[in-house]
DNA sequence: GCAAATTAATGATTTATTCAAG
DNA sequence: CTTGAATAAATCATTAATTTGC
């Protein structure tokens, strides 16, 4: 009903209105899932800023966006992976073999044991040295906090006050009122 | 070499030549551990911008050092703290009472229990909603990964090359060279 | 049919762990 | 061995599905 005021891909907003977070389209999903199906599991700073360039014209998306999605769907990809193994091997109460995906869903290092001692993998000895053969010389890709270094395009988080506020009270004793909870800390210098 | 066209900043690597990572002279590893110890535990955005700008006159520096070296610090601070009261009640052949440190170190919330079945503290009902004393209006002083997109001053990573070079095989199947065992990748995009 | 209530998905952040330079 | 850098896992929080009572 009164599919009249809603175009199809128009929105990029949640719903309607300025959204917090951002919500892709359609369009968008379904191509960062081609990627990712076709073998992209980890795209490096170029890469995410072309994608991101690429799916803009489908709706308003930031390279931290194709940043999370990748690392989100590739995570969750892992773990649903995980979570089959190992009700499988707890179904036939058979621990898995030591290069089961289960290890390594794709190139795991830090699952846990199934029911034992929780220190048992934390403090095996560091295998996995050599082999590099992408060349180190590049220098210029690097994996992920990259990307964000390169985008300017100020959205809506690039509103920082203009004027220079105070840094912070070297000496004292009176900042407390840090950290909300957990990830809620936005008091940017002073709450007064 | 050819010291001639970089100023002073310029060779802030570690010892001498160009390095790959960042060697936080005296004076700002002094400087940091003070904020540290004052009580800034994960400085927001605007806060890193600003502490950059003030260390940077000490050696060369960048937004994700500050970012990084708060990590780090505060990581390794609680790890060492748990580390050293689990070896404490260990000692004493006891379990931690259920609000100690050792479980909450700073706030943690990820502990795991010590010889207790893994999923027991995994599913566990989702607490701690409200109490945000926070304005929610700010909302822009994001936490982390804001710092890197304020950053402009392409240092060494802004070098993408500025020739348009084709995103991906959208379709094909010929992408295999992805990652290099785990963080390494670093084929833009053609190895030729 | 419809909203309030509940649950499932998923975008965004933080924390734990690992890799590797010096 | 210390520590900067990077990634993966865990967690938080918001939005969409869905259920439910009317």
């Amino acid at each position: 009903m009164s599919a009249t005021d809603m175009v199809v891909s128009r929105s990029p907003g949640c719903s309607g209105g300025g959204s917090s977070r951002w919500c892709p389209t359609p369009e968008q999903v379904m191509l960062l899932e081609g990627m990712y199906r076709a073998g992209l599991k980890t795209p490096t700073a170029t890469q995410i800023q072309q994608i991101t360039a690429r799916l803009s014209i489908y709706g308003r998306i930031q390279g931290k966006n194709v940043f999370y999605w990748f690392q989100n769907h590739k995570a969750r990809d892992r773990q649903k992976l995980r979570k089959r193994l190992m009700a499988m091997y707890q179904h036939q109460r058979l621990y898995p073999p030591y290069n089961s995906p289960y290890h390594h869903p794709y190139a795991l290092q830090g699952g846990f044991a199934v029911a034992e001692d929780a220190s048992s993998w934390k403090d095996r000895v560091n295998k996995r040295k050599g082999d590099q053969t992408c060349s180190k010389e590049v220098m210029c890709d690097c994996p992920l906090m990259t990307v964000m270094m390169m985008e300017s395009t100020s959205e809506y988080c690039t509103r920082v006050p203009p004027r220079t506020l105070q840094l912070f009270p070297t000496t004292t004793t009176s900042l407390k009122d840090d950290h909300c909870t957990t990830s809620k800390a936005l008091n940017p210098s002073k709450p007064k």
